[in-house]
DNA sequence: GCCATGTGCAACCATATGATTGCACTCGAC
DNA sequence: GTCGAGTGCAATCATATGGTTGCACATGGC
């Protein structure tokens, strides 16, 4: 019952994956690649990429034997859009809160 | 360390919270309003709301003796606005990539 | 003044979560 | 074929987190 854009935003909530997803947004890198830069086990990165491919902020892409991510810069601003249509919409009812208070 | 936009997704990725922000989306409520609404008790909805407050995306109305919280809009835009630069910086580079494989 | 309502604080609990280690398996390179 | 690098799976652990109950305190209305 949980919304998508909660599992998103619960996805973004770690820093450990926004580690892991800026160093993919310089490059495609593979969970053992990961932890070489990374102060985490290979584990540990495997488990939040499996967390941000269920979300879709990142994709799989075979090498080889190798097992690459590539970060979806797609999911990341349908999310944010999604968001600035909320901020949006509670700013309207706060503007039409003070037209309101300054009509009295 | 943690960047105030991780705290700020952190916030935002959890069902309880995004059910108080929307109910707080329709009108200020304080914490006991809000706890005969929502499936939850008084406390536990008085400690998102601390949360929501800290990373700025609830603001404290004081109304006689009640403590009323007023949605804002603004922190929600502003983090919209951070995802979407870094979804489209992710895009730009996915971009270049397939660039340079077309032109091989 | 009294009482009910709204808050604040603290202890406590169960579960989720981030992280680790260890081991087995696969597959490409040499 | 062998070896090593990359991956997958499982068990384990500590801590964070969401939630509860209970109680003390203030404060506004009657």
């Amino acid at each position: 019952m949980t919304d998508a854009l909660v599992d998103v935003c619960a996805a973004l909530g770690d820093q450990t994956r926004w580690s892991i997803l800026t160093a993919l947004g310089e490059g495609d890198a593979s969970a053992s690649a990961l932890a070489t830069r990374l102060p985490v086990s290979r584990q540990a990165i495997a488990k939040h990429l499996a967390i941000l491919e269920r979300v879709g902020l990142v994709e799989p892409v075979r090498a080889g034997r190798e097992l690459r991510y590539r970060v979806l810069g797609s999911e990341l601003s349908a999310t944010a859009r999604r968001l600035e249509a909320v901020g949006a919409a509670w700013d309207r009812r706060l503007a039409a809160i003070k037209e309101i208070a300054e009509d009295m």
